[in-house]
DNA sequence: CATGATGTACGACGGCGCGTAGAACTTCTA
DNA sequence: TAGAAGTTCTACGCGCCGTCGTACATCATG
C-alpha cells in the first residue's frame, strides 16, 4: 500500500482548496476555485472521490450536492509527512539535529518555543483561569 | 519533474545498501547484498543506473566494474525530505511547532541541543584543539 | 407530469515511474 | 581464442494520476 502521502499535482491543488475554505465545499465549489486550469467538472469530481477513498477528505452525501471536508488539517498532514521523512533516517536524532541546522532563525525560534512548552508542561494550576 | 525524493522500494533498498557501505560498491556488491530478493543482476544494474541519473549516486567508471557512491549522506537526504515536507505547509513555523510536539522526548532533547548549538556559535576559539 | 438542469457513479485512456529482466555488445583473462 | 564478467539498451507489466465521457439519478418548474 502506498503511503497516504502520495499526492499528485491536481490532488494537492484540490486539498489546498479544501484546506483554504472555512466550510465544506461542493464539487462545484472546488471546480470553480480551480477554474483557471480549465478542467472538466467531472475531473474535479473524480479527484475528490479519489481523495475521499484515500481518507484525506470526508464526504457528506446528505445533500444532493455532496460536500467535502478535510479529515486532517493541513498542519496535521505536514506533520505526517515530516514523520515519514524522518522515518527514512537511520539515526532519527542525528537527522533531526542536522535538519535543525537548516531551518531559518525564525523557524528555529518557533521550534525552540514548542520544545520549551513541551518541557514545562503547564506549571500553573490546571484551572488558573483567574 | 518529479522531486528527487521519489524512491521506490528497490531503489531505497539499493540506497540503503550503498549508504551502509564504507566504500564504493560495484553492481555485483549491491546485487549480493540484495541477494535475498532473488533479483537478476541486470535488475540491480538498472536501478543503479537510474539512481545515478537521478543524481543520488555517483558512478566511477574508471574500472571495468563500475563502482557507485552516494552523492549525499543518508542524513543529508533525509534533511531534504524534511524540508520538502515542510514546504507543503502553509505556515512553516506552525507546522514545525506542531511537529515538535510529536517527537519522542529523546528526539526533542536532540533537537534542542542542535538549536542551542546554533544560538551559541562556538564560544571557544576556532582552533581549540588542545 | 415532462424536461432540462444539476449531480453522481463508473469506466476508460494515456503517460509516467518503477520493478524486472533478456539480448546484444564489450572487454578481460586464462 | 573462448568464456567469463560487465555494461548498455530496450521492453513489458502494473499501479497511480490527470483527464473525461457517458450513463444514470434527482430536483425544480412550467
Amino acid at each position: 500500500m502506498t503511503l497516504v502521502t502520495r499526492l499528485g499535482d491536481l490532488e494537492r491543488a484540490v486539498m489546498d482548496t479544501v484546506w483554504a475554505a472555512p466550510t465544506p465545499l461542493s464539487g462545484r465549489d472546488v471546480a470553480e476555485a480551480l477554474s483557471s486550469r480549465g478542467l472538466a467538472y467531472t475531473t474535479v469530481l473524480t479527484v475528490l472521490t479519489r481523495l475521499s477513498k484515500k481518507g484525506l477528505l470526508q464526504r457528506d452525501a446528505s445533500a444532493r450536492a455532496h460536500t467535502y471536508t478535510a479529515t486532517a488539517s493541513r498542519t496535521d498532514h505536514v506533520t505526517v509527512l515530516l514523520q515519514q521523512a524522518l522515518g527514512q533516517a537511520a539515526d532519527r536524532q542525528a537527522a533531526l539535529q542536522h535538519f535543525a541546522r537548516t531551518v531559518s532563525p525564525a523557524e528555529a525560534l518557533a521550534l525552540r518555543q514548542a520544545l520549551d512548552a513541551l518541557a514545562e508542561p503547564d506549571p500553573r494550576a490546571p484551572d488558573s483561569r483567574t
